[in-house]
DNA sequence: TATTGTTATACTCTATAACTATA
DNA sequence: TATAGTTATAGAGTATAACAATA
């Protein structure tokens, strides 16, 4: 049975022998693997980790005034982003206040400084994608690309927080 | 609350306020959180962890002659999936029998019952792909988008296979 | 002696549960 | 009493190191 003819997918015949394309997170995995070993180097000479890195942008990107709300914005345990937040703002790059309307919240806030360290980093991060990476890409490729991959995360951003809220709802009257 | 006002993600404003583009890891994480939770109650259906697919998915692609040689393909550590071929060879999914030439070594083959499971398994995951993600994507786009991830993909392994080897390697001579 | 596979151990990461303070 | 934050504990996942068989 010669069940699989080669389908001339882009143009040289495709490694696998039967599904017309490999799965979506069979070539997703490596990709972020690949990226995150990339980012290493730079967050470690800047002493930042993954998850102090996730802080930095998502404070940039909008002002939070609950850690637990940071928490599940960045997809984190928020028992696990404390050790993060302590270290940021000892460092002087988050500022971290009690909010004076209700004393229990914490009102994160980025620093002059922490802002320009955002900066740097994501600078550096994102040259060495466009390097390594996206100029490989032909021109007009590489921006429906970018442009895809952004629709693609969004929604998946969707889902996650859709089940992550039906995790989190309890039983409340209607 | 009113803290989500609907971004206009396809050509709008962008979500964050200075680079003119997210990092690549921050949109492709949560979409591959996502691709993973949809995966998983299709393996779940079929007795299949994680690591058990991308074994199934690896020897239908090419015959591989030592446990090595597969965890180092599907970047797991050696120890990690004897407990996975142990269950696969039990439930008569593969075949592993020493090497005639080398009784030290595994060959690793797929059973027909293996690589029919692989078949729908990967079928249905495909399937849920389309549904929920690829759909929404323009048609043109969508080839644009996965010859692209697969380029990606492509380069992104190649750069961890070569530090992989980087790491293996001892210091010979010459 | 070197290599393949295996088992046992230790370590890292992550989540769960218990506690303090504010409301 | 309920919620935000914190601390302490336990669990899952992963890698490291020692071992047996074969070359």
């Amino acid at each position: 049975m010669v069940e699989n003819a080669v389908q001339g997918d882009a143009e040289g015949t495709p490694p696998e022998g039967r599904a017309p394309r490999p799965d979506l997170a069979e070539m997703v995995m490596p990709l972020l693997r690949t990226l995150m070993a990339a980012e290493q180097p730079v967050l470690d000479a800047h002493g930042l980790t993954m998850w102090a890195y996730a802080v930095l942008l998502h404070l940039d990107e909008t002002p939070i005034r609950t850690q637990a709300a940071l928490a599940e914005a960045i997809r984190a345990d928020k028992t696990r982003i404390i050790a993060v937040l302590d270290d940021l703002e000892n460092r002087g790059l988050i500022r971290r206040r009690p909010d004076p309307k209700d004393r229990r919240a914490r009102l994160l806030s980025l620093t002059t400084e922490g802002l320009r360290l955002r900066d740097s980093v994501q600078s550096a991060i994102q040259q060495g994608e466009e390097q390594r990476l996206l100029s490989q890409l032909p021109d007009e490729d590489r921006e429906t690309f970018l442009r895809s991959l952004r629709t693609l995360s969004a929604l998946a951003e969707q889902e996650a927080s859709g089940t992550a809220r039906d995790t989190a709802r309890r039983p409340g009257r209607a």
